[in-house]
RNA sequence: GCCGGGAUGGCGGAAUGGCAGACGCAGCGGACUUAAAAUCCGCCGGAGAAAUCUGUGUGGGUUCGAAUCCCUCUCCCGGCACCA
């Protein structure tokens, strides 16, 4: 009697065996193409739940299919180990960041390794350890000599849960993307990465194969928009300056202004309150800074404002127009000012009303009676009451008024843009510190490169105080500055994490560097990554910042691509009670009892056989007998003895033999990992029927077991292995070429005619490829099943699809 | 409000202009068993004794033929949201 399968025997020995001989270690040299697969690195919160195998498992799948198919392949693991949690878990447990981070690590790793995969662990890359911040820190360095990133003071978000600033894309609905909190406007000085300045390299796609859903995420978010900005006389006494600038997409309705209004932190509107409006105007301020974003950015809020008493004038048609304040224009977009007409803008409109503003028309609307407007009508129309541009369609009064205007210097065409510098520092502790001095004579001084890491102090006192624990760290924070040698302090808030994850994909070349960030000779060789999967929740951060951040030291000349990533790909979530798992809800469900009972070659297929990778789902376990059982038959297809009793079988079998390598073949191509096992299971069910009646001979029988195992092994490695020697073949099958299937069994002279009556299926009949439609027709109208429907009825048309149906057509 | 994606048996899903429901789960019936588990065989959208009719969120359209293409509406998921 043969063995029964026992998953987690062979899984144990196989696992260890690979690590033994070092199956899966990358070579830089081999010469053989190379293929980088990555998968996002997870955060080191302490498990991986299911959804975190869910983004692994596929990938691993595709990459041992192109390392079966002769790639050299490059399938790299590791952990994005800074950020707040680990701080949280210190302030709350009183275990220090590096000790709970490390301690999470192992426990992953052990997870991570159980699942089966590819990863050469020689090249894992840890962000938190000294090895790596190094080069974060040289890289930004790097970004500050090149004016990249810069110290500057602005009104920035803070989480006062996280006690720390957050950058724009870490706000999701006005609140902390990690805890929630509702995230108030605090002024701070900051380090910021200058990303403003690739916006426009950003939009460009070109040459990057990404799903359509990130690109637009990341073209919404980046916000470009054409318009004019249009500068409006001041004549004020006690200003200087003689101009207010506000930016408009819509200058063809510059003759409908009738009122001005300011953010209420433009820098003017201080000076230009008049001493009968400064008590209303300084409440007002004090009140929209009071509020937390969501309040003053909901749309649902009514306009409201303040008259700051001041005028300015509309050159165009020398209207003298009132400045107003209100919180519905941001500070950070364009100028800070917009021009309100009313009569074309629904927030106009309504501020108008409330405030009991003129609302002139000048675009009219089609068929307009010349009376006042009920709404605002924003879409085209005729120009009135515009002076010289009476009657020029407005779409075309863009260009004209713009020309007109910058003919006169009164202003110029201009671009703006959403997305706003990104912010970088952050007043904790658990990051990397960010390599700056500052010396009151010398000011912002860089820390010289021998001098890095910069390392975290061991002892730190994690409270949360708003400020980085490292700034009462004295022995951290006094040295001599590297200019004058004279008294200085370090800087003390530390990155981002996510400026850790915009290079670790270069580090994977060459993780042992101890000189460089990485080996320019083994990086030309891997990068760009061919093949990039993890979620879409990172479309407007990780994602976005790895492609700025890797143009900026294109730019540099440090790597000579534009594109981190050439195809990306976003598979779904998985989710647990309707929401996406997670350690903080409580709802995650642990993969290390379905491996220690079913076996990880199990939980491999099923994750692939739930459906397409792309969609995720609801967790559901209730499924995963059917791989148990779909992989024990397999088990007993390759290990009983097989006894034929003709070779009748031979050919049908090798038909399905080669029609299913093509199809697990373009299966994975498409990335359609659940059809393939499907199409697998197919042929496992027959070979059943096979087994039982003996109908094919023992060569054609032993020839598809053989191919079989192949199919399999990059989704079930384990199972595939140890069949693989079993069946007396030699190790590994993970060094063999993936199966190639000929054409000759997948294409064949006879089909299945679909026969039709009036669209409607009535019968199906074998016929040879070349059977002409009228051929088809005679046989089709001879069928029993059929001729109920023609007989005493006028056939009109005969629809003939070659090699697939005929359709009669009858009256 | 705007921009994406989606809705197919009891469930996960397959079929992207040509046989709806592949494959699997659950369920039902049977074989084996003292019994159960495991395994194997059969059935399995609805109505109907059957022929057949009907059926892919709703309503319409294009077509010989629509789950698939177009329009309308409903609901669900994701993103953005006063960006002038």
């Amino acid at each position: 009697m043969p063995e029964k399968y026992n998953p987690q025997a062979i899984e144990k020995k196989w696992q260890q065996k690979w690590t033994d001989d070092e199956l899966y270690k990358v070579r830089d040299d081999a010469p053989r193409p190379k293929w980088y697969a990555l998968t996002m690195f997870p955060y080191t919160s302490g498990d991986l739940h299911i959804g975190h195998w869910y983004n692994n498992v596929p990938s691993d799948v595709l990459a041992r299919h192109k390392r079966m198919l002769g790639y050299n392949v490059l399938h790299p693991y590791g952990f994005d180990a800074f950020g707040l949690p680990a701080e949280n878990a210190a302030i709350r447990q009183g275990i220090h960041p590096f000790k709970w981070t490390m301690q999470n690590i192992d426990n992953m790793r052990r997870q991570v390794k159980s699942i089966g995969a590819i990863y050469d662990w020689d090249r894992e890359v840890i962000t938190c350890l000294p090895e790596y911040y190094k080069w974060t820190q040289w890289f930004f360095l790097r970004l500050y000599e090149k004016d990249l990133a810069y110290y500057g003071t602005a009104p920035v978000n803070w989480c006062p849960k996280c006690q720390s600033v957050l950058a724009n894309e870490q706000v999701e609905d006005g609140k902390c993307w990690r805890c929630e909190s509702d995230v108030v406007k605090r002024d701070l000085a900051q380090w910021l990465f200058r990303i403003t300045k690739y916006a426009d390299e950003l939009l460009n796609f070109d040459g990057i194969d990404w799903p359509e859903r990130i690109k637009i995420m990341q073209r919404n978010w980046i916000g470009r928009s054409e318009g004019t900005e249009i500068s409006f006389a001041l004549d004020h006494p006690s200003v200087a300056e003689k101009e207010i600038k506000i930016f408009t997409t819509r200058p063809d309705t510059v003759f409908g202004v009738t009122f001005m209004v300011l953010a209420p932190e433009h820098p003017l509107v201080v000076k230009l309150t008049t001493p009968e409006q400064k008590a209303a105007v300084q409440a007002y301020i004090a009140k929209s800074r009071k509020m937390t974003d969501i309040e003053r950015l909901s749309t649902d809020k009514e306009k409201d404002g303040v008259f700051t008493g001041a005028y300015c004038v509309n050159r165009l048609n020398n209207t003298k127009v009132p400045i107003w304040i209100a919180d519905y224009v941001l500070a950070s977009y364009g100028t800070g000012a917009v021009m309100a007409v009313p009569a074309h803008d629904e927030r106009d409109f309504a501020f108008a009303k409330k405030y009991k503003l003129p609302i002139p028309v000048v675009i009219a609307p089609p068929d307009w009676d010349g009376k006042a407007l009920r709404e605002a009508y924003i879409e085209p129309g005729k120009m009135v009451n515009s002076g010289q541009f009476d009657g020029t369609d407005s779409e075309k009064g863009i260009t004209a008024v713009s020309e007109y205007l910058e003919e006169k210097g009164w202003g110029k065409r201009t671009i703006s843009y959403k997305i706003r510098d990104w912010l970088v520092s952050r007043q904790r502790y658990w990051g990397a510190p960010i390599p700056i001095i500052h010396c009151p004579k010398c000011g912002v001084v860089p820390v010289p490169e021998k001098d890095l890491p910069v390392l975290l102090p061991e002892d730190a006192e994690f409270k949360p105080t708003g400020e980085s624990p490292l700034k009462y760290n004295e022995k951290f924070v006094n040295v001599k500055c590297p200019k004058c040698g004279g008294a200085a302090k370090r800087e003390t808030d530390t990155l981002d994490g996510f400026v850790c994850s915009c290079w670790y994909m270069l580090r994977y070349t060459s993780p042992h560097e101890n000189n460089r960030a990485f080996d320019p000779a083994k990086l030309k060789k891997w990068m760009p990554v061919d093949f990039y999967s993890g979620g879409a929740e990172h479309a407007v951060m990780h994602l976005l910042y790895t492609r700025f951040f890797t143009k900026a030291i294109c730019d540099m000349g440090i790597v000579d691509f534009r594109e981190p990533f050439l195809r990306l790909f976003n598979q779904g979530i998985i989710l647990m009670g309707h929401s996406k798992m997670s350690k903080s809800k409580g709802n995650v469900v642990n993969p290390d009892n379905y491996v220690a009972e079913l076996g990880v070659d199990t939980v491999r297929a099923y994750m692939m056989f739930l459906g397409p990778w792309e969609q995720g789902g609801e967790w559901d376990d209730s499924g995963m007998s059917g791989i148990t059982r779909w992989l024990n038959r397999t088990w007993t297809l390759a290990t009983d003895e097989y006894k034929s009793s003709s070779a009748d079988g031979d050919e049908e079998l090798m038909r399905l033999l080669h029609h299913t390598v093509k199809k697990a073949s373009e299966d994975l191509d498409k990335i359609r990992l659940n059809t393939m096992i499907s199409a697998l299971m197919e042929l496992t069910n027959y070979m059943g029927k096979v087994k039982e009646s003996g109908s094919v001979s023992v060569n054609t029988w032993n020839e598809t077991i053989k191919t079989l195992l192949l199919l399999l092994a990059p989704s079930v490695p384990h199972i595939s292995e140890e069949l693989w020697q079993i069946t007396g073949n030699k190790y590994s099958i993970h060094n063999q070429d993936w199966p190639k299937w000929d054409e000759k069994y997948v294409t064949s002279d006879e089909f299945t005619l679909v026969v039709q009556v009036n669209g409607k299926l009535r019968d199906r009949l074998t016929a040879s490829v070349s059977v002409t439609g009228d051929e088809a027709k005679k046989l089709a109208m001879g069928l029993e099943r059929v001729k109920p429907f023609v007989e005493g009825k006028q056939v009109v048309k005969v629809i003939f699809v070659p090699k697939k149906l005929i359709n009669i057509v009858v009256k």
